[in-house]
DNA sequence: GAATCACATAAGTGTATGCTTATGTATTGA
DNA sequence: TCAATACATAAGCATACACTTATGTGATTC
């Protein structure tokens, strides 16, 4: 839950398209593995990574692990980037944008 | 100025602290290394990962060379943060402090 | 112009990382 | 109950990383 950890877990591109497929819905170790030429233990050992620094969770369904990203992980990151806001892009508009939908 | 990179600059202690520091005004690699028990070469080549990086920039002054944040790299990790802005912390009233600062 | 200063670069070394194959452990189905 | 499924864990290996000391380079100072 360190930043240390969650910035070494994102530096895999590997461990970045898997969070990145978990942003769009939840999947089990099997579905998310598709698609990767890479050895069933590769695939565990960089979900094990990701949980590790925060960034996903894990919930065990039978004989299955359903992964989910960790909203608290992204808020984290969230908080780290919040304290250079002072070079954050200058174009608010999208910053508005985001608000609304946040506000809704 | 890849994604791999600059996480990869981040996950380091130091070059946070480095790119913390420079967060509150530019510096040169001497000042910089002031406190760090650590060689300077070792701090040379954490600065160079950084500029690779897009993280920093450096200007060259006399014999020194003054390091200052790259707004373009602070932007590029808001980016990408930003497409995870639906597991955004849901409190809103920061943001909102912060869209009425960038505002003025 | 010779010494010093402020760096960068080179080469070497121990440790961390990402992968593999092999194996272990629940859970499910025939 | 016995085989298959869906994982995790262990051990080993090649490469990457963060550090060191040694050296190089250009700017300053005396």
């Amino acid at each position: 839950m360190s930043e240390t950890e969650f910035f070494k877990a994102l530096a895999d591109p590997t461990r970045r398209e898997v969070f990145e497929r978990l942003a769009d819905g939840e999947m089990n170790a099997t579905e998310l593995r598709q698609g990767f030429e890479m050895s069933q233990p590769a695939m565990s050992q960089h979900l094990a990574v990701l949980r590790s620094a925060g960034l996903i969770a894990e919930q065990k369904l039978g004989r299955n692990v359903i992964y989910r990203i960790n909203p608290d992980g992204v808020a984290q990151i969230h908080q780290w980037l919040s304290r250079y806001h002072a070079f954050w892009p200058k174009r608010v508009d999208e910053l508005k944008r985001l608000l609304k939908e946040m506000d809704q």
